[in-house]
RNA sequence: GCGGAUGUGGCGUAAUUGGCAGCCGCGCCAGACUUAGGAUCUGGUGCCGUGAGGCGUGGGGGUUCGAGUCCCUUCAUCCGCACCA
């Protein structure tokens, strides 16, 4: 009989279950391991096979460093908070709650059967409130603290209030010398709030009003939101959001000491986006304003030609004469009422307007018309820029477009046809620059900083690209923000009472997720926690009514699985002194600037506050690439229930629409099942070429709405768990995105029933103990030294080929020898941990093959005394000849030359040259 | 526009890091066996050519005795960022 995956794996999964034999301990004289997978968001969909690409992978390894002697931290939950659970739940009314905890369900079954070495007592899921309860409480320490740009460290904020007493540190412009405690606590608490982490301000926010709610800036693709596609405008609101600019630079800093590739790393660096250059204010003629800008070219300074104001710059108004002030307010109301979307999809069209004013140049004194364009960000620096249209692209466009003079400063040291283009190479000499002309660029920069500082006019400055991360969201489900709002004395000026924002008392925590009627935002806007009946705090004090953003409960996740259950601290210190930090963290690259950026920031902030000791959340991260689905595709003809074979399909006016790839094979359609799927093809007819009905194909990610899904349950079901790991990963390389293809997998089934037969006459364990002949202890050794070498470089298909080189081999040598079998069983047990316990447990083992030790390579086994020499000519193979490894090069020239063959190649010409490498090659040059 | 990645048979891919290109599979071809199965086994399979042989790692050029691998250049595809001064 045949190996009988299903009953092997149902047995070893119960086995493992109920042994916990996964189950890790925080104390181990065991060197520690932590592999983690960034957990998964439990959809209504249920899993595909391309979620669990990246959870073998981890898996493998998790369970190889087992075998390695370590002891393994390899947890799994749920990151449970997010929106499609609460589109559900508006539409069908049902509790979030209760369809998160259905999901979960659904992926633990899904994952369970494809036997992952998971320590599920060390589950996590982000909407449980003994979790959200920490995360609670870390927002209450980043509302609590502020960041010391001397240490470059948050510290708690009484330490920002001491040195406002003690007048180091002066609290704002324009309140003189009044002292702290003086302030109204409404001042002190709008101060305040200029430097907590966690801060309430007016901001502009991503407002997606079909969502109801604002949204990050990545969760933003192309003005329209990422989920969903909705569209998105700019609004002002007051928002809760997390001081992130606080850590740019160690941010960015940071990433040159760890193991991510570089692809993230470089996205991150975009995406916090650092410039060194200097401020500078601008006089503006005849007035007692100045405009700040940002340059990074101050070596530029003489080639300033205008100077242009974002429309949202306060200045605007100021600076515009009466006769322009009926074109620049239209421009103004235009620009702002073009959404985000709009002024990205038209970057290249042009528009401003002249203000009628201008600037004084700080150096020459010469009149610089002040305009305003939208191709400035409001956003970005000071919202004002110094314009050098000879030597910036953009400038140049915009001097072009309204013919405003050029002035070129920089001689390139290539030809340059400056009709055509600006140069924008920091590289070349300075001229037409009074005491910059000379000097390179770079050293041009340097003078013109110092002159600037020393005129005391601007100062070099680092910008940031990155904004502050907006941290509200006015939906259901998700963490509420611990905060209430407390009155104080009402104000006799309105009447109205002032409200200051308190976070709540960390006893009082976690605070509970309240029930609402609907999950939908008041009459008056409001989010939908204003629903909640009775729901304040300490019976008096309004409450926050956003929740956190998806990004928060995984901020941090990674601390919890290393003591899941603590009820007094988010992690003890034990166990994270113990645990540290990821070793090896596998993920999707579409969390790039997201999760893996705030992870950064959080862990940073929390090892600030001495709280654990890494400085980064996963020393090293891997991607997995994503698996793509292939969907087919049928041709209804205009309105009618015909449908045309794919080849045929030019002949008709045709509409392709998705069919449900489990009824086609090889692009064939299984018609009568095309007529059964849905009720309306019922009376379904087809215009078949060759007999058949060919559908079209097209790679699309994996949807439920392409009805191009793979469940790996049905995978499982037909080849088994271990045939769906080995297969997975024989696919390609890890990081690499293909589309799913099922045909292959027979390869890996008949390679699995291969092994089984390699242990096997019949139904009959057959191993011997006679000892190993030398070609068994070669192909043994010979595997075992690749299968290292490839899981120690993360190369997991070619593990799946070696193995199969390896049973292959011994199949050929009829094999049957403990001595080679046994360790077999070891070095595959991470790729196929089912067939590896019964075999392991057929040999006579009683305990567990996960705790077993990974055999060593002997190299002795490897060593061959001689090597079949390529003989080529010129660099092209002729011939074989075998030489004993002990000849030397000169040996084997002499006995080369001697040979018949060489002498036929050699066409009776002298050769030039013989190379021979050492078991290597052989090339003689004629 | 900037940045990152990828490009090898009909398909998925491999190549000890400069040394026999195509390992391991899928598919295909031929054969064996047969209780005719989508089973198992054996052999073959980069392309052109009956053959000797020639050509072959997106294209072009270079370095080298020797290049899929290194250098220059160019094209294509995918992903990220994108008026960031």
């Amino acid at each position: 009989m045949e190996y009988d995956f299903r009953a092997v794996e149902k047995k070893w999964q119960q086995y493992w279950k109920e042994h916990k034999t996964f189950k890790t301990e925080n104390t181990s004289s065991k060197p520690k391991y932590y592999v983690l997978d960034m957990f998964p968001y439990p959809s209504g969909a249920g899993l595909h096979v391309g979620h669990p690409l990246g959870y073998i992978a981890s898996d493998i390894f998790a369970r190889y460093k087992r075998l390695k002697g370590f002891n393994v931290l390899h947890p799994m939950g749920y990151d449970s908070f997010g929106l499609p659970a609460e589109q559900y739940a508006i539409q069908t009314g049902q509790h979030p709650e209760i369809t998160t905890k259905t999901n979960i369900e659904r992926y633990r079954e899904q994952l369970d059967k494809i036997g992952f070495s998971f320590d599920w007592d060390r589950e996590v899921r982000t909407s449980n409130p003994n979790y959200y309860k920490w995360t609670q409480w870390i927002f209450i320490q980043l509302f609590n603290s502020w960041y010391n740009p001397e240490t470059n460290k948050a510290e708690n904020i009484e330490r920002l209030i001491e040195r406002f007493r003690n007048g180091s540190i002066s609290f704002g412009e324009g309140r003189g010398e009044a002292s702290w405690d003086l302030l109204s606590e409404k001042e002190q608490s709008d101060i305040l709030l200029n430097y907590r982490l966690a801060f309430l301000s007016d901001t502009m926010v991503n407002w997606c009003p079909q969502l109801g709610t604002v949204l990050a800036n990545e969760e933003v693709k192309d003005g329209v939101s990422e989920r969903g596609g909705y569209p998105v405008e700019r609004k002002l609101m007051k928002q809760w959001s997390m001081r992130i600019t606080a850590y740019a630079d160690r941010l960015l800093n940071d990433l040159d000491g760890i193991d991510w590739t570089e692809s993230i790393k470089e996205a991150q660096r975009n995406w916090i986006g650092k410039s060194e250059g200097t401020s500078l204010k601008f006089q503006i003629s005849n007035s007692k304003f100045q405009i700040e800008v940002f340059t990074t070219r101050p070596d530029t300074i003489f080639g300033v030609s205008f100077v242009t104001l974002a429309p949202e710059h306060e200045l605007v108004s100021v600076v515009t004469t009466a006769e322009n002030k009926k074109a620049v307010e239209e421009y103004v109301t235009t620009s702002k009422n073009r959404s985000e979307r709009e002024r990205q999809a038209d970057v290249k069209k042009i528009t401003g307007v002249f203000t009628g004013s201008y600037v004084e140049h700080p150096f020459t004194g010469k009149q610089i018309p002040i305009w305003v364009g939208d191709y400035v960000l409001a956003g970005y620096g000071t919202g004002a820029v110094m314009a050098v249209p000879m030597h910036d692209t953009r400038d140049f466009a915009f001097a072009n477009h309204f013919g405003i003079p050029k002035h070129m400063v920089i001689q390139p040291p290539v030809d340059w046809d400056f009709a055509i283009n600006s140069y924008d190479e920091k590289l070349g000499k300075l001229i037409n620059s009074d005491f910059l002309n000379g000097l390179e660029v770079k050293d041009a920069i340097k003078k013109a900083i110092a002159m600037i500082e020393e005129k005391g006019i601007g100062k070099g400055k680092t910008n940031f690209r990155l904004r502050d991360a907006i941290f509200g969201r006015q939906r259901y489900w998700g963490e509420p923000i611990p905060v209430y709002y407390k009155h104080l004395s009402t104000t006799l000026s309105t009447g109205e009472g002032d409200v200051i924002p308190c976070v709540v008392d960390e006893k009082d925590l976690p605070l509970l997720l309240p029930e609402v009627d609907k999950y939908l935002p008041t009459e008056t806007g409001e989010p939908p926690l204003a629903r909640a009946k009775d729901w304040k705090y300490k019976g008096r004090y309004e409450y926050e009514c956003s929740t956190m953003p998806g990004w928060a409960g995984s901020s941090w996740y990674f601390l919890r699985y290393m003591d899941a259950h603590n009820d007094k601290t988010f992690v003890s210190k034990e166990a994270v002194d113990y645990w540290q930090n990821v070793d090896l963290y596998i993920g999707g690259a579409e969390h790039a600037t997201g999760h893996l950026l705030y992870v950064r920031f959080w862990t940073k902030f929390l090892n600030d506050l001495g709280l654990i000791p890494a400085i980064e959340p996963a020393k090293k991260l891997i991607n997995q690439g994503m698996i793509q689905g292939v969907s087919s595709f049928v041709y209804r003809i205009g309105n009618t229930n015909q449908y045309v074979s794919h080849g045929l399909r030019k002949d008709y006016e045709t509409t392709p629409l998705h069919v449900d790839v489990n009824i086609v094979n090889n692009n064939v359609l299984d018609t009568e099942a095309f007529m059964n799927w849905r009720a309306e093809n019922k009376s379904a007819e087809f215009i078949l070429e060759n007999g058949k009905y060919i559908c079209g194909s097209e790679v699309e990610k994996m949807s439920k709405s392409k009805w191009n899904v793979v469940s790996p349950d049905d995978i499982v079901q037909q080849h088994g768990a271990d045939c769906l790991r080995l297969y997975e990963m024989f696919l390609g390389p890890l990081e690499l995105s293909k589309p799913w293809n099922t045909n292959g997998i027979s390869g890996v089934s008949n390679f699995i029933r291969k092994l089984w037969r390699l242990f096997h006459v019949g139904d009959n364990l057959n191993v011997s103990d006679t000892p190993a002949t030398k070609p068994e202890l070669k192909a043994l050794h010979k595997t075992i030294k690749k299968i290292i070498f490839d899981i120690e470089n993360f190369s997991f298909n070619t593990s799946v080929s070696n193995f199969m080189i390896c049973v292959n081999e011994l199949t050929e040598l009829k094999c049957n020898k403990r001595e080679i079998l046994e360790p077999l069983a070891i070095i595959i047990a991470p790729y196929a941990p089912h067939i590896a316990e019964e075999l392991w447990n057929q040999l006579g083992h009683t305990d567990s093959i996960t705790y077993a030790t990974f055999p060593e390579c002997k190299e002795e086994y490897l060593i061959e005394s001689s090597f079949n020499y390529p003989v080529s000519f010129n660099g092209k193979t002729r011939f074989f000849q075998e030489y004993d490894l002990s000849l030397s090069k000169e040996d084997i020239e002499k006995e080369v030359l001697t040979l018949e063959q060489t002498q036929k190649y050699l066409e009776g010409k002298t050769p030039k040259k013989i190379i021979v490498v050492h078991n290597k090659i052989v090339n003689i040059v004629v």
